[in-house]
DNA sequence: GTGAAAGCGCTAACAT
DNA sequence: ATGTTAGCGCTTTCAC
């Protein structure tokens, strides 16, 4: 007789009993099936009568039924989760990146496991040993260190890995970057195209490898403007890309003689604290220091006078990563590739002075400043 | 013999094979002991000679063996693992909130898995079915709608939770808040005591519990002054809380007759966007119009003027979390509490005009503005 | 269309 | 100190 349960697998548990999960098995004794047809109804429903699944069905929201992943990876041989490594989850550049790649990965039903560095190489070291414990099928990393052996080595373990933001030895990785090259160059070139002769570059260490090409860049830019770089760009080094960091340069800016009519940051955080610097001292962006950053962060078009600076286009770039992932994952014929993204000129007011602020009339354009 | 290999446990595997991950069995045959042997090393080490420990820890190395934290997991029943649910990664209120959070799960040793539902409640249904099949441990959440049976469900089909920055039903859950009435007081207190009489707040829906509190604690402040909050605070709403919105109030605001002489922002980006409009339109700051902000997130205090806000203890607010989470994960006996913490005033320029740019001295404190 | 049974990689209790 | 063994919850042939 069907009624009979031989044996019970209530969902109404014993109350104060430490309630056991309900695993298929439950379900199948509910509703009266084998374990088998359970797993039918959850994985090729079609399989199943009608009546039966409807009954599986029942019995699974009765039961408050989840499937155990861990089983299901067990078995079935893949986790549908990748590992996203980025160096600091409290920067915005990161975050837009996180968004790209959760947006397409969410879509072709894969979970991200998300792990914020913090530059740190033995955080990161334990990181990856993580997700390699919870085999993860691929793994999307901004690396800590220049040194990419660990990245390299979990590679040939069998992981599927593509690089953020940084080039990967040629052929043996996925990666995709931002040309930070032309990047510097763009920014150069806009303020020699205003006729700034005398730009000073706030810039952080050249073991960054953003910094050391954003350098090329604008160098390129000076060659190029048929000047020497030497002359027209002076390198102001800080130890980080913060806004404290940017105040202070300013001072140092601001001191020397003759003073640059432009200051050029290598990203916004700096020209924020450049900004304030320049205002408490009583000058005026961009008429007597014209002002660009990098990275186009979200307050930057919100600044008064708004920050000119350079776009990296960041969700794109973490959903091509992610697309050149599943490529991979795919298993589809695959040579590893690198897709490089060119960075665009975000123009405002702070080097033109053409920002045009709601119910005011826009001021001429900034006369350019006499070489 | 020893030195005979019955069966091939090869590292060096078959070119082109699409090499199988090395289990715990090709470590143990590696390494000529049993497979409960490794098992032991992994687990309870104390327990093997050290000369056998050491021939299983070559032969881990050896066969680049990773364990399986899905087997792991499924054998042990537990997954050293908890699910943080956010309204928004991009928000820099919640990345400090993550920080706190991994900071102290790291410590024990739990691994995070991140997810960020764009307030969306199909988003974070998906999220929480998914952290339920990974069967984390608990589950740290900022619910994305009023309704908060989805996470009393959860929580009685057994999954530990903590929510955040939002009171839970009285014993039900644990909960962490900042106080928000508390933290409007602050604010509107501030601005009375210099002296102000007309106060715009520029504030998001009601239906956002943070922004109804604020609110109150406004016109509570309000009262305690001896004023009409009716006639004290004129409030302009904003359907969401950014700069753009900001800059969009701040044309009511000035617009008013009379003039309100200070404005109160629900959070720092609508007071950064208060701020652009006010500046564009030639107004100084504070001195036609002091300006506070909520939140005081990293870039407001390198704002010229530095906005004065009320800062929330974000990290503390993760780490108190994270604490609650964990003390009820411990199986010792718990009672669901509620944290409430309290925020504090950052006094900076925009309000004062007393910010002490470097270099320069200070300016007088600001009259208080007449009444 | 449904059920029985093998086994994924690991842990822990027990035997030696 | 080491080996043997029975599952954890699930998927998936393969019979029926």
């Amino acid at each position: 007789m069907r009624g009979t349960a031989t044996r019970v697998a209530s969902p109404a548990q014993w109350p104060g009993e430490p309630r056991r999960r309900a695993t298929i098995r439950d379900v199948a004794l509910r509703a009266e099936v084998s374990l088998g047809t359970v797993s039918n109804v959850l994985n090729r429903p079609e399989l199943v009568a009608p009546e039966t699944r409807q009954r599986v069905l029942d019995a699974i929201s009765d039961t408050g039924f989840v499937r155990s992943s861990a089983a299901h990876q067990l078995r079935a041989g893949k986790s549908r989760s990748i590992g996203v490594v980025i160096l600091d989850v409290a920067n915005p550049f990161f975050t837009e990146l996180v968004r790209g790649i959760e947006h397409t990965m969410v879509e072709h039903g894969y979970a991200l496991v998300l792990c914020s560095t913090d530059e740190s190489a033995s955080r990161e070291q334990r990181y990856l040993r993580m997700l390699e414990e919870h085999r993860v099928e691929g793994v999307l990393a901004t690396p800590a260190e220049r040194d990419l052996t660990p990245f390299v080595a979990l590679a040939e373990r069998g992981v599927t890995k593509v690089l953020l933001d940084r080039p990967a030895p040629a052929g043996r990785l996925c990666a995709v970057t931002v040309d930070d090259a032309r990047g510097g160059e763009l920014a150069a070139a806009h303020l020699f195209g205003l006729g700034h002769r005398r730009i000073a570059f706030v810039n952080g260490p050249a073991t960054i490898r953003q910094c050391a090409d954003r350098r090329r860049g604008a160098r390129r830019a000076a060659r190029r403007a048929g000047l020497d770089a030497g002359d027209a760009i002076w390198e102001v080094l800080v130890p980080s890309l913060t806004a404290e960091q940017g105040e202070a340069a300013s001072a140092r800016v601001l001191e020397r003689e003759p003073r640059p009519t432009a200051v050029m940051c290598a990203n916004d955080l700096l020209a924020l604290g450049v900004l304030k610097g320049v205002v408490a001292r009583g000058l005026r962006v961009p008429e007597d220091l014209a002002l660009i950053g990098y990275d186009d962060v979200a307050f930057s078009s919100m600044l008064s006078p708004a920050l000119t600076s350079v776009r990296q286009p960041k969700f794109e770039l973490g959903a091509t990563a992610a697309g050149l992932l599943l490529e991979e994952l795919s298993g589809s014929p695959h040579e590893h590739r690198q897709v490089v993204f060119a960075p665009e000129l975000e123009v405002r007011a702070s080097t033109t002075g053409a920002g045009r602020p709601v119910g005011q009339s826009a001021p001429p354009s900034a006369a350019a400043p006499s070489g």
